[in-house]
DNA sequence: ATTTACAATATGA
DNA sequence: TCATATTGTAAAT
């Protein structure tokens, strides 16, 4: 066993599940939903600043959850994926809880109203659900569309805000 | 390199 | 309601 990659994985225990946050040495880099069974494989040797991050993440997290304000985040390893969608992601923390918006909005935000298409792909490459609210982002005239690990997260996730879907 | 599909939207018929 | 053009990415060929 060898470590290549300087992946810390920890779980987070909600009421929904545990969900799984991998962090690099850079930031979050990525935060799973509950895998159904099994139990995830929290690391036991995470770097301290590993779980500096962790606290935040989890805080954030679950205040997500319980429809209040996401708050505060630790640094995001949004290092894959490209200028395109750390734009769009960067565009979806701005929106507030409670709030929807759409694609069409955050394409225009980034300065590119006709990539609405090109939005849609990078929501689906995000790889940090929920705490970049890609479940706030509705399509035009607020219909629910779709959603990475199902649209049934996408729906509880906005009753639980009260966001209002009409 | 070209085509196709995506979590879209606007427009034209 | 359906066909099409558009814009960025990824996957398939």
């Amino acid at each position: 066993m060898k470590a290549k990659s300087e992946l810390t994985r920890l779980s987070i225990a909600t009421t929904d599940g545990e969900f799984v946050a991998g962090y690099s040495d850079k930031g979050l880099a990525f935060l799973n939903f509950p895998n159904g069974k099994r139990r995830a494989p929290s690391d036991e040797a995470a770097p301290p600043q590993a779980r500096r991050w962790h606290k935040l993440t989890t805080t954030a997290l679950k205040q997500t959850l319980a429809g209040e304000a996401t708050g505060e985040l630790p640094p995001l390893d949004d290092s894959a994926g490209t200028d395109f969608q750390r734009s769009v992601w960067r565009a979806m923390r701005k929106i507030p809880s409670g709030q929807t918006s759409s694609y069409g909005e955050i394409a225009k935000a980034i300065g590119k109203p006709k990539a609405v298409r090109a939005v849609g792909g990078a929501c689906g490459a995000n790889p940090i659900p929920v705490l970049v609210p890609c479940h706030r982002v509705l399509a035009a005239h607020q219909k629910i569309g779709g959603f990475s690990g199902g649209l049934d997260w996408k729906r509880k996730l906005l009753a639980r805000e009260r966001a209002m879907l009409f």
